[in-house]
DNA sequence: GTTAGGG
DNA sequence: CCCTAAC
């Protein structure tokens, strides 16, 4: 709402770039379907909620859409962008892409095919799914990393994301995944962008069957068909499998759903082109649904069908009316909501409350177990099922990938496993994360936390362009050396010399020749292999000069044991420090300080271009403030202690002055 | 939430 | 760098 980011299919918006054409709504009732509609940009907030994405946000999007690694599905008849992003790696420079999708969305269509639009709805729906799934996963992992899922959603809806739960237990367990049938693998999404083909088509291609991938045998995408619906049904008295073909024919695609409620609430919606799933005997005629079994007072707004201008056919109102519908929990959410708003619709909202009581719920499994799971999951799996998608690879996921009853999304590396379960009874689906840490937060998450810069902010703000700009560059550092006394190595960059100010004002600080070598751009992400055998993701990042000087002159003013103080102060343009990283630091600083001082040599010597030596000065200053904090190791102490550079001891006295 | 220490 | 116990 504050930052509203809605982008007017046609307006100028923001998405309203040559290429991603206009945006038409697939959602809500038939009659808009040829309307532009407005799409708004969410974001998945840590706990849940989402939010209304901020420009920048925006921006980075569109960069991501039309970055190739980006899950992205621009269906081609209509042209608009739907994109479900998550994370990381903004790659820009990517725009160039945006000529190549041009040409193949001419955004000159104004009609859409319900085919499509359930295709795009339930890639919608599924995008949606694959966000909340993973940041569900991502919190259940323990990771906070708010580095913004994002998907396009439609306004309709999205005022339907703002009352969706938090992500908590219920969500899973009330999602059979595997119900959204088409699994749309962004490489083939991809290649179907350069074709003419519609959505359908699209929907129905990424179907993860072994030696057919291209013919989908076991998802259907057809029209509704609603002369399979004549006369009166009753949901209560249907079979499973009658269910089934119910949902068939109101949503024109198969389901594998074995829980009878959900299907039940599905289609009731679909029925009655609502969220009100209380009724649940329909009586239908000549294509049209003509009675709800109960309330019947109720039909003013909600209760009608919408009817495809283009097709004639009865719409499937539910997944249009609420096309993130993740179970009941939402729809209690959604419904209740309703009332607050909809004067029309009050009818049976006792019997829903009621119903949706009686369901029960079954408790999300642990995170532990999820984890243990998972890799006792790929063991048996390793051989016959793989169950990471790299998302790039076409090739890789095609035949010998069995995919049934499970649906494995892959986000970015990440890999998100569902698979069927018999937990509590009731087939839900227990998620299985392979056990890979999260890559760091992008650089500017920051912004995204629509981090408002407080005066502290600020500075950091401004220290951090500074230091940008000048850090120094570790490569010179051995001409340096060699041709400057080290007291250069302890002579600050700007934003030391405000941090040093008070103590170090007389002294001209010569600055070295700088360059951005903390300006990390690369995540680089390492796997390193544990003791117990496994192999875990390790995002190391290699501590700079400029770094450890911060560190050592934070030690030397706050005191070492202070690390959240050095942290907030001297780190606070290092968004990746934490103080435990500090700790640790400090701690091998103090290490290298003790150890290496009896071979000069041998130091310069065995310096590899790994790990960058510590300067010999900074080391000498290490020393001393251990020294003076009394953090000496106590087996080195009596090795040897100052005496070696006396220029550097006299500069030390400047410098710490704040001792 | 921080810090210390071991892995 | 991660984890965890102990503040």
């Amino acid at each position: 709402m504050e930052t509203e980011v809605e982008v007017e299919g046609n307006d100028e918006g923001k998405f309203e770039e040559p290429g991603f054409g206009k945006i038409y709504s697939s959602l809500s009732s038939a009659k808009q379907l040829t309307d532009p509609v407005v799409y708004k940009l969410v974001r998945v907030e840590g706990d849940g909620r989402l939010v209304p994405a901020t420009d920048d946000e925006v921006m980075e999007v569109k960069d991501l859409l039309v970055d190739e690694k980006s899950e992205v599905c621009t269906v081609a008849d209509v042209g608009q962008p739907i994109g479900c992003i998550s994370n990381d790696r903004s790659s820009p420079g990517m725009l160039p892409q945006l000529e190549s999708s041009e040409g193949l969305s001419p955004s000159e269509n104004t009609e859409v095919d319900p085919d499509k639009l359930n295709a795009r709805l339930e890639y919608i729906e599924e995008m949606l799914q694959k966000v909340k799934e993973e940041e569900r996963l991502r919190i259940a992992c323990g990771s906070r990393d708010y580095s913004s899922a994002c998907v396009i959603v439609d306004s309709q809806c999205s005022d339907q994301l703002d009352k969706l739960p938090a992500i908590d237990e219920n969500l899973q367990s009330e999602i059979p995944l595997q119900e959204t049938g088409p699994s749309f693998a962004p490489s083939l999404i991809q290649s179907h962008m350069h074709q003419s083909g519609g959505v359908g088509e699209c929907s129905n291609a990424p179907v993860l069957t072994e030696g057919r991938a291209l013919t989908s045998t076991t998802v259907t995408t057809s029209k509704p068909d609603f002369s399979k619906l004549n006369g009166e049904i009753c949901l209560d008295n249907l079979s499973i499998k009658e269910l089934h073909e119910t949902f068939k024919a109101t949503f024109g695609r198969e389901t594998t759903v074995k829980d009878k409620q959900w299907l039940k609430r599905r289609i009731a919606m679909g029925l009655t082109n609502s969220c009100d799933v209380s009724a649940t005997t329909f009586i239908i005629k000549d294509n049209k649904l003509v009675n709800k079994g109960k309330e019947d007072g109720s039909d003013n707004g909600d209760g009608a069908l919408a009817n495809d201008p283009a097709t004639g056919t009865t719409m499937s109102g539910g997944q249009q009316g609420l096309p993130i519908s993740h179970g009941s929990q939402l729809e209690d959410q959604v419904v209740s909501d309703k009332r607050n708003r909809n004067i029309g619709d009050n009818s049976g909202s006792e019997d829903h409350h009621t119903e949706q009581r009686a369901a029960k719920r079954v408790r999300k499994p642990t995170k532990r177990y999820i984890e243990e799971l998972s890799e006792v999951e790929s063991k048996e799996a390793s051989g016959k099922l793989r169950p990471i998608v790299k998302n790039s690879l076409l090739g890789q996921m095609s035949s010998n990938f069995h995919t049934r009853s499970a649906r494995n999304v892959s986000l970015e590396g990440r890999t998100v496993v569902t698979r069927l379960d018999s937990l509590g009874g009731s087939g839900i689906q227990i998620p299985c994360v392979s056990r890979v840490r999260r890559s760091r937060p992008r650089k500017n998450f920051m912004a995204l936390l629509k981090f408002n810069p407080s005066s502290m902010g600020v500075t950091a703000e401004l220290v951090k362009k500074a230091l940008g700009a000048h850090s120094f560059l570790p490569d010179n550092y051995e001409n340096e050396r060699a041709q400057s006394a080290p007291v250069q190595f302890l002579g600050v960059a700007d934003e030391d010399r405000q941090f040093l100010s008070t103590g170090a004002v007389g002294g001209h600080h010569k600055v070295l020749k700088q360059v951005d070598s903390s300006g990390d751009s690369d995540d680089n992400v390492v796997t390193v292999p544990t003791s117990k055998g496994g192999i875990r993701r390790k995002h190391h990042r290699a501590w700079t000069l400029s770094e450890v000087m911060k560190l050592v002159e934070g030690v030397s003013r706050y005191g070492a044991g202070r690390w959240s103080e050095i942290k907030r102060l001297a780190f606070a343009s290092y968004s990746y420090r934490t103080s435990v990283d500090l700790k640790d630091k400090w701690r091998n600083l103090l290490k290298a300080s003790f150890a290496q001082i009896p071979s000069d040599k041998g130091i310069n010597s065995r310096k590899n271009a790994a790990t960058m030596p510590i300067p010999e000065p900074i080391l000498l200053r290490v020393r001393e403030l251990a020294e003076t904090q009394s953090q000496v190791p106590p087996n080195l102490s009596s090795s040897k202690v100052p005496g070696t550079g006396s220029s550097g001891n006299s500069v030390h006295e400047k410098q710490s002055g704040y001792l």
